[in-house]
This record gives C-alpha cells, sequence and structure tokens, in this order.
DNA sequence: TTTCTGACA
DNA sequence: TGTCAGAA
C-alpha cells in the first residue's frame, strides 16, 4: 500500500465530517487551532489530521472547556510532538509509551502527519 | 456552485 | 455564531 494519506478535503467537506459550520472552523483558524494549507486560488484544504483535530476541539468544547484551554492544550501537545521528533533525542531517555499509545514514532508521526 | 473576507445583528 | 454582500 502506498502512501494513502494525501487526501485535502474543502472546508464543506469538514463541515459534514466535524458537524461544525464553517464559520466555527474558520474562526478556530483565527484562534490558531488548526493551520490548513491554501490552494492557488486562496481556498483552505484540511488533511484528514485537521478533520481529527476540529473533532477533538469539537468534543472538548462540548465537554465545557473554553477555546483558551484548547488553544493551551494543542500548543502543549504540538510542543511534545517537537521533543520526540528531536534526532538529537535518545529513545532511551523518552518515555513514548508514557506519553502516547503508539508503538512507534513512524505510527504517531503517521496519525498527525507532522513534517 | 462553493469558498473567501469583512462586517453587522 | 449566523448571515449577508461582493468577488474569485
Amino acid at each position: 500500500m502506498t502512501s494513502a494519506e494525501k487526501d485535502l478535503y474543502p472546508i464543506g467537506t469538514v463541515e459534514k465530517k466535524t458537524g461544525l459550520s464553517a464559520r466555527q472552523i474558520r474562526y478556530y483558524e483565527s484562534m490558531g487551532l488548526v493551520n490548513p494549507v491554501r490552494t492557488n486560488g486562496g481556498q483552505r484544504r484540511y488533511t484528514e489530521n485537521d478533520v481529527l483535530r476540529l473533532i477533538r476541539i469539537k468534543q472538548m468544547r462540548d465537554s465545557g472547556f473554553d477555546l483558551k484551554s484548547i488553544k493551551e492544550k494543542i500548543q502543549v501537545f504540538e510542543q511534545k510532538l517537537e521533543e520526540i521528533s528531536l534526532p538529537s533525542v535518545n529513545p532511551a531517555q523518552v518515555k513514548l509509551s508514557s506519553l502516547y499509545p503508539v508503538s512507534n514514532r513512524a505510527v504517531l508521526m503517521k496519525l498527525l502527519e507532522k513534517k
């Protein structure tokens, strides 16, 4: 199986997949909660990971968290991703299994499709 | 037709 | 957040 994770969705599809309105999706982006890429025409294109991230945001929102808390949560998450991505870090020094329930870094990176 | 930005209720 | 306008 080749690379089966290059799908990009327009905001309309994301609305259906997440249950959020385009208004909310764009607003969350302005708050730094998601970073979709843009087409030449300026339209937003979301990856599967952006969709999953938006679903998590929606769940947290429904759980009573304000956007500020959610934003902080995401920033901490991104920060941890950087840590485990640093080639200078020895796997033995990072208790990956205690941070995320994945068997290895490749799986995690694929799940989050980060550089 | 769909999406974009800005703006107003 | 919803929704309208005007443009792409």
